[in-house]
DNA sequence: GTCTATATTGCGATAGAC
DNA sequence: GTCTATCGCAATATAGAC
């Protein structure tokens, strides 16, 4: 196993046991085993066990870039809206664990989050809660609508679609096979509502 | 400091504790000096630390049981649905601390989960998919409606502004003053659509 | 660069005094 | 019923061999 081999064995293991058990539920003793690597590899290459979690938490988080590349699209608020919506399911389905990083980084903040993950969230939500503004502007949206809030909403819909699995699949069918009919069906219920 | 004091000054001490930092993330001897006994207090009421945990998460998910009491209720679905909506507003202020257990048990479950957290969100979420199945039914919200995502997203709207205060505070305002304009502007998104 | 072995600290649990 | 003192174990970090 080479240099980079060893490192990325680590951040690969770190990631998917921080994210089920959290940082004080994992051993670096028990991490490095399941890596295939020597325990005193993570104090080399991270400078101990909070390091490897902060590296782990800035891979997780990098994917929030992409949320800009919606604000700078050449189409309506209602196109931005729904492919903010298609980014998210897609995030989550590709990191199935950022969302444990997300909800336990804001609930139980580690010295990380100011760095890490405040900024990504809030540019995130900063550019939702614009798109809504244009939507308003454009009078394509009703004016009675808080831009901040109406935001807030949307993304708490799609992000506790993916929280609440656990508790829900025995009566929500969560399989990616849906996707694109969730994804419609958000749009449908967000436009018009009940 | 009889009995009853002892035994709830360790709970209300560990609800704190567990909730900033998680069960491993606190040691029964700071837990215990935090709250004024002896360390061997939490094996002699609790049986040790999970015991306790077990005890904080029941405590923290039997306001769930007032879900049952919206469903009986004598109104429509539109009353019910913002009878929701306040309760889990008001559940959110008067625990502060509730929502931290609930996402922290839905990303990374421990062994109580199956038998506090997930009965009790269930429950509660059952109850809501059938008051917009009601509404339905009735004619009174669009027949397209999916009544399971539905109910998500109307508890993920909620949950999630809680859930986002963190990293949103600074350009949100999230005091208990504006509850109930939050419940008006929910039920208005909700209803009525952008 | 990677390992093994170990130093040191802190953990949860409990025996036994009162 | 509550405490102090301690046991046995597992944690992180690192020194030193290769």
């Amino acid at each position: 196993m080479d240099k980079k081999d060893l490192r990325n064995s680590l951040i690969a293991t770190a990631t998917r046991l921080f994210a089920e058990r959290g940082l004080n539920g994992v051993s670096i003793r028990e991490l490095s085993t399941a890596a295939g690597v020597s325990i005193s590899m993570i104090s080399y290459y991270f400078d101990g066990k909070e390091g490897l979690y902060s590296s782990v938490l800035s891979e997780q988080f990098s994917c929030f870039e992409y949320m800009k590349s919606i604000k700078e699209r050449d189409t309506g608020p209602l196109d931005k809206i729904e492919e903010y919506i298609r980014w998210s399911i897609h995030r989550n389905r590709e990191y199935p664990y950022l969302l444990r990083y997300y909800t336990s980084e804001l609930t139980n903040p580690t010295r990380y989050f100011s760095v890490i993950v405040q900024p990504a969230l809030e540019t995130a939500l900063q550019i939702l809660i614009g798109i809504i503004r244009e939507g308003i502007d454009k009078k394509l949206f009703r004016e009675e609508l808080n831009p901040e809030d109406t935001a807030l909403a949307m993304a708490g819909m799609v992000n506790y679609y993916f929280l609440s699995t656990l508790a829900t699949q025995k009566f929500v069918n969560h399989s990616p096979e849906r996707d694109e009919e969730l994804i419609r069906h958000y749009m449908d219920i967000f436009c018009k509502g009940l």
